[in-house]
RNA sequence: GGCGGCGUAGCUCAGCUGGUUAGAGCAGCGGAAUCAUAAUCCGCGUGUCCGGGGUUCGAAUCCCUGCGCCGCUACCA
């Protein structure tokens, strides 16, 4: 099953990352680890293959992002940008090119890319009436409308969803709408735009849909439901200023959806790839040459996107190769919950690569990748797979190998001489062994890939203790040499064997194997018979894959469970303390009173805690405050404060504490202490 | 509401176009071995294959239906 015969090279683009958040290992599993593994494995197969990706840097999302932290949507993409691309080079992410769309190229490609099917008349152009806030002098997309929601009375539901219902919601059905920028009421007006009539790709789309073999069932599913149910007008222009403006005089302040320009990131990737190389028209031999074999990683939610929005626009163009295949993933779960960004239930990249080693990590997330429906991320199985099956297994093996070659053989390959029954097995697996793998590598099963890869050095395991070499080295030296030589044999198979999904030990395996030649320019096809003379010199050797213990993984294990209790309630959580009306009979029982802080010192032994003596009145207090971490004593000595002075006293660390003090801290980190507009006396009341 | 995917041993999952006593890994139990990262190898158990109906000589595998989980999409058929 060559899906690669016919073809003289291969295209690979993982899915452009939206450059307003981290990578997390929902988007590793999905999109971007099996490409990687795909894309190493072709090229250990000698074939012409480049692989493509890059930041999605438009739209909406990320101008809110930029709002709420108060710099510019370019400063946005710019962290995420280079954040992401730091924490894919760590995971060992192989991107021949790893563009940007706010890239002047990708700028140029699109607007060309756009004129050309305006050119030819492809769009229909309609006018229509949309929320306008004329003190920001601009229109307002969905999100930037807030109103209450008509389903359950919410406040404050934006234009596009309900946040508190989950009702999804146009901005004119909101109540009493207001526009999120400057609180002003919007007013419909009209404006004109620019629309795709996917339409008339129909009956294409459905005939090239009907050409695709061996694609996945979950994404032929998803691609007939949207073709039965008709395919609609869709905008590619909208009225925003962060994007690639619409290359049109009458289209002032419109650019392009980002849907209708993140695609075409793609090829402005490649073109910026192919100028880099000296090259700068070879972008097109990929990606307007029949015999080029386009493959797109994604993860489910982007089927429609690339399997028909995206194939349609290609076709209009007409200049293009349209998808050979697109293995779109199904999601990750943590812990057996969903993975939310907003509620930072995650596992971040860049936080892991800081902890753990990353081979361990991708041989994980192979082995679960979710091909054909939603998996789980576990930490404990995760512990348990490096564990039972790269340090035991695998590592073992080859551990056991090269210290016996080194205690009995002096480091050096020993002769092979007459083979028996298990000597021609063990041969004969590692021969198999690249085809069987391969072929599940380029029907992208990756899980398969993985175990029979697995199996080869269980096989090796058990050859090793049949073979007894322990026990021959003394009674039939011949024999043991054999042994040892056909094992070291399968150790250098594997080093290769393991290069696409475990890199970096590739690499170390390879070295130890006593070869100064790169690992990752080996050949697959011809990997077990690859020569390892008699006499040949190992390299040092080391323990490939280090064994875990549960005490590294216990405080992951906690973050998640944590946040798991938050969001169940368990812990009391903001948004229900904001919610909650109290009466004036309810606050009047807190007394809060004016105090001057006499002496303050660090309590030992804490990070957070200040010792206050204060002043209120006539009376003299002790109070334990947790704001060492922002104010010193010295800070705080002499200044007046506010406390709750009617709190239960309570003992912390030790300290009697007999009252609270109260500051103000948001999202980002901001700490200020309660301070008063004009000078009162200590002990004053606050009403 | 419509559509799609999935529902198999304690856990995580394989089982292609229907055909011998339904499989693997992990966990558990017993044994062998001692070269090796307290590693390896061998043996052992359990399953109304989500429920119900149907097609067939024969279904985990095909069809219908109900339930559950996940996702896409929506008041428009």
């Amino acid at each position: 099953m060559e899906h690669t015969k016919g073809y003289k090279r291969i295209l690979v683009t993982s899915a452009l990352p939206y450059a307003n958040g981290p990578i997390h290992l929902g988007h590793l599993a999905g999109a971007y680890l099996p490409a990687d593994i795909y894309v190493r494995y072709q090229r250990l197969k000698k074939r012409d293959v480049i692989y493509i990706c890059g930041s999605d840097e438009h739209g909406v999302p990320i101008t809110i992002a930029a709002e709420k932290t108060g710099v510019s949507p370019q400063e946005i993409v710019d962290e995420f940008h280079f954040r992401n691309k730091e924490a894919f080079a760590r995971f060992g992410m192989s991107f021949d090119y790893y563009g940007r769309t706010s890239s002047p190229v990708h700028h140029k490609t699109s607007q060309a890319f756009f004129l050309k099917l305006h050119g030819q008349g492809v769009f229909k152009k309609k006018a229509e009436q949309q929320l306008y806030d004329p003190k920001a002098g601009m229109f307002l997309p969905d999100r930037y409308v807030k109103g209450e929601c008509p389903q359950c009375g919410y406040a404050e539901a934006y234009g596009d969803q309900c946040e508190k219902c989950g009702t999804s919601l146009s901005p004119t059905e909101l109540k009493n709408p207001v526009s999120a920028l400057t609180s002003e009421k919007p007013q419909l007006k009209e404006t004109e735009h620019w629309y795709i009539p996917l339409g008339h790709f129909q009956k294409q789309i459905s005939d090239w849909i009907a050409t695709r073999h061996g694609w996945k069932s979950n994404v032929l599913g998803q691609v007939k439901s949207w073709l039965s149910d008709g395919l609609a007008d869709r905008a590619v222009t909208r009225d925003l200023s962060w994007g690639v403006d619409v290359p049109l005089p009458e289209a002032k302040g419109k650019v392009l959806y980002v849907w209708f320009d993140a695609p075409i990131g793609y090829i402005s990737a490649t073109k910026e790839w192919a100028e880099a190389r000296g090259d700068p028209h070879l972008w097109k031999t990929y990606w307007q040459d029949a015999e080029t074999k386009l493959v797109h990683f994604i993860g489910k939610d982007n089927i429609v996107f690339h399997c028909i929005m995206f194939p349609a626009m290609l076709m209009a163009h007409g200049d293009y190769v349209l998808p050979n295949n697109v293995p779109a993933n199904e999601f990750l779960n943590l812990e057996g919950n969903k993975l939310s960004t907003s509620k930072n239930y995650a596992v971040w990249l860049e936080d892991y690569v800081e902890k753990f080693e990353v081979d361990p990590l991708r041989y994980y997330l192979a082995t679960i990748a979710p091909e054909t429906k939603d998996s789980d991320f576990a930490w404990q199985e995760y512990l348990t797979r490096n564990n039972s099956e790269l340090a035991d297994i695998l590592g073992n093996f080859i551990n056991r190998t090269l210290a016996f070659t080194n205690k009995q053989f002096n480091g050096k390959v020993p002769a092979r001489s007459d083979l028996d029954d298990l000597d021609q097995m063990m041969l004969r697996a590692i021969t198999k062994a690249p085809k069987e793998i391969g072929s599940a590598i380029e029907k992208v099963e990756l899980r398969k890939a993985l175990t029979v890869f697995m199996d080869v050095a269980r096989t090796a395991n058990k050859y090793f203790n049949d073979q007894e070499p322990w026990k021959t080295v003394r009674e039939n030296p011949a024999k043991c040499a054999t042994t040892i030589n056909i094992c070291l044999h399968t150790c250098n198979t594997l080093a290769v064997l393991m290069e696409p999904v475990l890199p970096f030990s590739a690499e170390k395996a390879w070295a130890m194997m006593g070869h100064d030649t790169d690992v990752h320019a080996q050949v697959w096809d011809g990997v077990a018979k690859i020569e390892l003379p008699a006499g040949h010199q190992l390299g040092k050797t080391s323990i490939l894959f280090r064994k875990m213990e549960e005490k590294e993984i216990q405080p992951e294990i906690e973050r998640l469970q944590n946040i798991q209790a938050q969001l169940r309630g368990d812990v009391p959580v903001e948004e229900t303390q904001e919610e909650m009306k109290i009466s004036y009979e309810d606050f009047a029982k807190i007394q809060l009173r004016v105090a001057k802080v006499l002496a303050a010192e660090f309590v030992p032994k804490t990070d957070k805690l200040l010792k206050l003596h204060i002043q209120l009145g006539t009376e003299r207090r002790q109070i334990v405050a947790g704001i060492a971490q922002k104010y010193s004593p010295e800070q705080v000595i002499g200044k007046k404060i506010i406390i709750v002075a009617n709190l239960q006293p309570a003992k912390i660390r030790g300290i009697e504490s007999n009252g609270m003090l109260l500051a103000a801290e948001d999202d980002n980190g901001n700490f200020s202490l309660l301070a008063l507009d004009k000078e009162v006396n200590d002990g004053a009341a606050i009403r």
